[in-house]
This record gives C-alpha cells, structure tokens and sequence, in this order.
DNA sequence: ATGTCC
C-alpha cells in the first residue's frame, strides 16, 4: 500500500464490513500517484475492482484513472424535486403509483418516450441537462441545481462507441433497474430548520426523488474501455493487485480517452434525470392542478463518477491543486464558500442527497468544511447492501415484501416480483444509522428527513 | 448497474 487506508464506520456497521471490501480498500491504496488515503465511507460494500462507497484522489502527474473507481453505471445518481403538496393532497396514492408507472418507463430495456435522433444524442452526451431543457425538458433555474450545471467538461464524442451510442439512443428518459427507483416522500423531521429554509424544504412537504444512471449507454462506454485499459495495463508496467483495477495514467492517450467517454456519459445521465423529472411534473400538473413551476429541483447529485477538482493535499504548503477524484458510491459534499456550488446554497455547504432503501427514510444533508479537509469533498451515497440479490431471491418473495411495505403504508409497484425482492428493506443496511455516521464524523450534516409513501423500481 | 453471454 501506498498511502493508508481510512474508514468512516460505526462500531456496529464495522461489525459488518465486508472481508471482500477491505481487501478492495487496501488494494486502491496500492495504485500509482493515490493521495493522502484510500477512503470507505460507511455504506462500503464489495464492488467491481473498487468498493462501492470508495473514494480516492490522484495525483495529475503520478496518478491513474480506472473504471472500477466510477463503476459501469457512470453518473448514477440522485435528485429531488418539492412539491406545493401535503399528504392530505394525496388521498389516492396507489393511483399516483400506477400512473408515475405507466409514465415512466422501467426496467430493463425499457424504451423512453422521448426520441433522440444522433444529432440529439450528440448534444446531450455534450451538454447533459442543458441540453434536455433545451429540447423542452425542464423549466428555468434546473441545470444550476445540478452538481456541475448537469454537464461535465471534458465529454469527448469520439470515444463513446456507436454501439455506445445505440444504446442510448432510445433510453433517455428510462428509469432502468436494480436498485433505481422513483419515489414519492413526505418530509417528517427537519433537523436543521435554517438550511431546510435554504434549500427550499418544509416539513409535511410531498417531494419526489429520482435515482438512475446513464443506462446501457454508460454500461457499454465502461465495457469498451475497461478492454482498453486492461492492455493499457502492460503497456506502462503497471503492478495490479487486481485486473479489476484496470486503469491508465490520467494524461495517457488510453486514460483521456476513457475520461471523455465518462464525461460523454455522466452527461447523458443528467440529460436521463431531467427528462424524467419533466415527465413527472407534466403528471402532477395533470393529477392535481398545480403549475409546472410549482415543483422545483432542490438539487441532482452524482453518486458514480471521477472529476478534476482543486483540493489541499497532504503538502499543505502547495495549497490546492488539481487532482483527480474518483467517486464510487460516493457522493461530492462540498463545505460553505465552495464556488462550484450555485450561489444561492453557497454558504450553506453543498445539498447532499442521500437515498434510503426501499421503505427507510431518505436524507438531505449539507456539505462541510471537514469534508473538505478529510475526505476530498465526500460523503456516503445510501444505504448499502447486505445480501446479495441471488440471496434475496431465495429468502424473500416480492409478493411478501409488497404486502409487509403495504402494512407500513407503504405503496410499491415493478415490472416483476423478484425486482421487489432483491430491494427488500431488509438486504440493505439501515440508512438512519449510515447518515448519522457521516453527520457525526462532521463530513456532511443532517438538514431533513424523507418517509417513504410511494414507489416505483425497475 | 447491464439488450444480466455475440
């Protein structure tokens, strides 16, 4: 190992750590130019290469970069958008779940409603958000409620194959599988009322929380260019642990390649998300009479990606620098003053959006300056599996795991049973107990607290 | 996560 390797855990979610992730943490320790710390935060589970709820930070010079530190979902992520409603608005929820299911498309390989032609498809890998408000997609004031405006410099198009591209094509707009969901929420506790005010949250309020990636697109730019990078590999006498770590330098023909194929996708998923958010809203306006403008974007955080920030490094003398974050089932949580951060939450520290498993609460926390210090500007991404989704399948049935939800109140509807299964509550850890890890280490800090009501999961 | 094996 290079550098050390750092936990964020509780006792009890220590307890639980994976033999698999640890492995996974020291090994990331071991790459070239890794900064400061291997960081897990305390939602780390096993993952491809990397473990999911990793962080690590490389030097421009000395470092690499790697798929396995991004994941094959590049820029999964999450956003909320507030409604104008309470729950007494909604005296029908099985029905606003039928209809939020019938409006958008789930599963796997589902078709989105929306078209792009090639030339769409190219603005979108190239502009993201922007670019979906653009072709009618959204309202004023969306795209600079996303962590980078919803776009990424740095997207090059000629490395996002075509086949890439096919994928893509008639996806955006998708919610997709696993654990991607739709949510309908009530706000229930406002820990910190004066930043609640700040980003536009009250308690009572019905919200609505989006969770997907970037589909088949981003999953194929990660297959072709892990084949690239594991030749890479040997061409620069890079000494792996692991072949999953598959990874080239930052400023190689092979690593920028790979860069601006994530950039091209990480964009797609904020173009993915502002699609559905719009066809959520034209359903509300529908169902309940409120105007399009009366359901806001709180914030869009990406849980899955690797960007160029300006961070101190252990030489506190050099001051910051850039450096090459790789996030995995992380989330940026950037402290007050940060000028990435749209000026209106400037002094509050970042929104950090933190998604419960199905039926557990979800959290809107805020960034610190702590996370700055400690963790590249970082904090958990949810809740984190415990059980495998095969092991799921042979304990639970979705049927079991819908009805014990529906005695909770809870409404959940998907493309098939097993989809419910492998989400059950019960697989995952608790996310109250993996937000209060962070809220207590001072990495990020807890404003609000989401109950579940309604939901829908590829 | 993923047209869950071209």
């Amino acid at each position: 190992m290079r550098v050390p390797g750092t936990f964020f855990l509780s006792r009890r979610l220590a307890e639980g750590l994976e033999e698999g992730a640890l492995t996974q943490l020291a090994n990331v320790a071991t790459l070239p130019g890794i900064l400061r710390c291997s960081l897990g935060m305390p939602d780390i589970h096993w993952g491809y290469g990397f473990p999911i709820g990793g962080v690590a930070a490389f030097d421009e010079e000395e470092g690499v970069i790697s798929p396995g530190g991004v994941g094959f979902d590049i820029n999964c992520g999450v956003r909320m958008i507030t409604t104008p409603l309470t729950v007494t608005d909604i005296p029908d929820m099985k029905g606003l779940i039928e209809d939020l299911f019938a409006t958008v498309p789930t599963g796997v390989g589902s078709k989105s409603p929306v078209r792009l032609s090639q030339n769409d498809l190219s603005n979108v890998l190239t502009d993201g958000a922007a670019n979906a408000v653009e072709l009618g997609y959204g309202m004023e004031g969306d795209v600079r409620r996303c962590e980078e405006n919803g776009a990424m410099p740095g997207a090059e198009l000629e490395f996002v194959s075509k086949k890439a591209r096919a994928r893509g094509i008639p996806q955006c707009g998708t919610l997709g599988s696993g654990n991607h969901f739709l949510e309908v929420q009530a706000i229930d506790e406002i820990p910190d009322p004066a930043t609640a005010k700040t980003f536009g949250v009250a308690e009572g309020q019905i919200c609505v929380m989006i969770h997907c990636g970037s589909r088949g697109l981003g999953h194929q730019v990660c297959t072709d260019h892990l084949k690239v990078l594991e030749e890479a590999v040997k061409k620069y006498g890079i000494d792996l642990p692991d072949r999953q770590l598959a990874c080239a330098p930052l400023h190689s023909p092979e690593g920028e390649a790979y860069f601006g194929a994530m950039a091209a996708s990480a964009n797609y998923a904020w173009a993915n998300r502002q699609i559905i958010t719009h066809l959520v809203r034209e359903l509300f306006v529908k169902r309940f009479g409120i105007a399009y403008e009366e359901m806001p974007l709180v914030y869009d955080v990406a849980h899955n990606v690797a960007k160029w920030e300006e961070h101190e490094t252990a030489d506190a003398a050099a001051g910051r620098r850039r450096v090459c974050v790789h996030r995995k089932g992380a989330t940026r949580a950037f402290g007050p003053g940060r000028s990435e951060i749209v000026q209106e939450f400037r002094d509050a520290g970042q929104p950090v959006i933190i998604p419960g498993s199905m039926g557990t609460s979800s959290y809107l926390l805020a960034g610190t300056t702590t996370a700055m210090e400690r963790t590249f500007g970082s904090t958990c991404h949810g809740a984190g599996r415990v059980q495998s989704r095969s092991s799921a399948k042979r304990s639970l049935t979705g049927a079991a795991v819908a009805e014990d939800l529906a005695k909770r109140g809870i409404i959940v509807r998907a493309p098939n049973a097993a989809a419910i299964a492998e989400e059950a509550p019960d697989v995952y850890k608790p996310s109250s107990e993996v937000v209060q890890v962070v809220h207590d280490a001072g990495i990020s800090r807890i404003v609000a607290r989401f109950r579940p009501l309604g939901v829908i999961k590829g």
